[in-house]
DNA sequence: AGTTTCGGCGCC
DNA sequence: AAAGGGCGCCGAAACT
């Protein structure tokens, strides 16, 4: 029996199936079966499941109660293969590889859909082109040889696998939803906002505040309205540029303690007060969707709800059901660990293979101690700091972590010039408009075929108007967050498989953090899985480094208590 | 009236 | 002290 199998669904509930050999093409007669849910339920044996899209093909499983171990989602491989190729803005879905395989008309991939409140089934609206079963096949088997192209073939497979297996953590997260108390969420609402006014206007609270800053100015001011706060600081004789909170927390006048409690409380009210409640919570759960890869570098995003910009204070609402906890797991200086194993900085792999506070360590080594600079100076050379003493930190960490700091500018450099920039396991950060690929890459190096002047803006909005050195800065991140981003899927995909025998669920992921809620038995072995699991996933990715990437783990029973 | 962009701020 | 990466979301403003 062959351990890898594709499926596509087939009309009025059914799917067509076959056993697949090691090239990838057929191993048997494709079967058709009436009842997609039985025909995997019925075939356990099965290591992995190759299809189109496990959006379109998941949720019908899980809510059936089945689940699969592993799976390769076509259109994820499609992305990052055309990625890797230097191909970014061609049409990703499984019927365009098609048509580029045999020629033919290559259809556009069908419109994003706007988020929508408590719609379940979103995964499939976007109407997914179906592509019959011996196609599918096709398109796979041309993937397995594109993958084989590419320099780090082993790097790319392990990419395409661990992505796939993201797509299956979001289905089960999807449907099981985060654990979520409406009446302490109400709560919260009432103590930060106050009585809630029926109509829809502004809460008690809101009002107060809104009168104190309009006698601060004496005039009714909307603080709501940044041009009709502008306007009455200039009234005072003030002049500010924007009403953003670094600008006027520097601004001395009656109007802005107000106005600043104002803004803190308006943005909760608004994104997460009690049309959010309503809109986004059933039957105890946030009903999230998780996007995986929704961004460039590989980060997921949400569909709706702001899933992934909880604020802290609302994070009370998030209570594990009687008996059971939530552990909460957040991964230690993430980014600095990740920039220590991709550059293989002796000095910085040396600090980042210690779960002490690594910006200690930096500081100690190079900042005489002063954590705050060497943080600065860290995260300065991860985000692009370009000026003020972010600069003069800069060079302190570049003579005592010189590799470290030489691979971010490397990658910096070849954003600006408009070459290809790629995460430790391949994922591809696009290149500048009409820029011609010179050979070199930054991050891992390969040979790459040309790259086409292709029209960027189309698919990463607002990158061809952005200058050279915008782009050098993105660039700059893009590595390290987006292996971070490659790190945390292998994270995800061996946590979920030591979940699988257990009543653990995960329900929770934000970059570089995890939620598991499990019976308060299982706590002590999840919070062991979840340090087994970073461990696993730091060498499945990187190697063998002596970096190392603790977790602050917390056994609760409220989110908000784990910090 | 409907759609897109902007300003501001939440999270990492 | 000041301004560098990635997102989503909301209402208002600016458009068509």
């Amino acid at each position: 029996m062959s351990d890898r199998w594709a499926l596509a669904p087939a009309e009025e509930g059914g799917a067509e199936l076959a056993p697949l050999g090691p090239d990838g093409l057929p191993a048997g007669p494709v079967v058709k079966e009436p009842d997609l849910v039985t025909a995997v339920r019925t075939r356990p044996q099965v290591a992995r499941w190759v299809w189109r899209a496990t959006g379109e093909v998941y949720p019908r499983l899980l809510d059936a109660g089945v689940r699969v171990e592993r799976c390769y989602d076509i259109e994820v491989a499609e992305n990052l293969l055309l990625g890797h190729e230097g191909r970014l803005g061609e049409p990703r879905s499984a019927a365009a590889a098609l048509a580029r395989l045999r020629g033919g008309p290559v259809p556009p991939d069908p419109p994003q859909r706007s988020a929508e409140p408590g719609s379940q089934s979103s995964l499939f609206e976007p109407r997914p082109v179906h592509v019959p079963l011996e196609q599918l096949i096709e398109v796979y088997a041309d993937q397995q040889r594109r993958h084989d192209a590419t320099a780090y073939p082993e790097r790319v497979r392990l990419l395409t696998a661990a992505e796939s297996a993201g797509t299956l953590v979001a289905g089960e997260m999807n449907t099981s939803g985060l654990p979520w108390s409406a009446e302490v969420h109400r709560e919260v609402l009432h103590e930060l906002l106050g009585e809630r006014y029926a109509g829809g206007g502004e809460p008690k609270r809101l009002a107060e505040l809104t009168d104190e800053v309009s006698a601060a100015f004496g005039r009714r001011v909307r603080p709501d309205l940044p041009a009709d706060v502008v306007k009455a600081f200039a009234q005072a004789g003030i002049k500010v540029k924007s009403t953003r909170r670094w600008e006027i927390e520097a601004v001395e006048h009656p109007a802005v303690k107000p106005l600043l409690e104002y803004k803190t409380l308006y943005r909760i009210w608004v994104a997460h007060g009690w049309s959010w409640l309503q809109d986004w919570v059933r039957d105890g759960r946030f009903r999230l969707e998780y996007l995986p890869g929704g961004t460039v570098t590989g980060r997921w995003v949400t569909n709706g709800g702001g899933a992934l910009q909880i604020p802290k204070v609302i994070r009370r609402a998030v209570i594990a059901d009687p008996g059971w906890r939530l552990v909460v797991a957040d991964a230690d200086q993430m980014e600095p660990r990740v920039l220590a194993a991709i550059s293989r900085d002796p000095g910085l792999m040396e600090v980042a293979g210690r779960a002490t506070d690594l910006y200690q360590s930096v500081s100690d080594r190079a900042f005489a101690g002063n954590r705050d600079q060497a943080k600065l100076a860290v995260l300065g050379a991860v985000y692009g700091q370009t000026s003020g003493d972010g600069l003069k930190n800069l060079a302190a960490l570049r003579r005592r972590f010189p590799r470290a700091v030489a691979y971010v500018d490397d990658a910096a450099r070849a954003g600006e010039e408009g070459r290809l920039v790629r995460t430790w396991l391949g994922r591809t950060c696009p290149p500048a408009v009409g820029a011609a690929d010179s050979g070199e890459e930054a991050g891992i190096p390969q040979d790459a075929p040309p790259v086409e002047a292709v029209d960027t803006e189309e698919w990463v909005p607002g990158y061809a108007s952005t200058n050279s050195r915008a782009r050098g800065r993105f660039a700059r991140n893009f590595v390290v967050q987006g292996s971070a981003a490659d790190w945390a899927l292998l994270l995800l995909a061996a946590l979920r498989r030591s979940c699988s025998g257990l009543a653990a669920e995960l329900v929770f992921f934000q970059h570089d953090e995890v939620i598991v809620h499990c019976p308060a038995e299982e706590a002590d072995t999840v919070v062991a899985a979840i340090r087994e699991a970073a461990d696993l996933a730091g060498r499945l990715t990187f190697g063998e480094t002596p970096v190392r990437f603790p977790f602050t783990t917390a056994v609760v029973e409220c989110y908000a208590d784990a910090k």
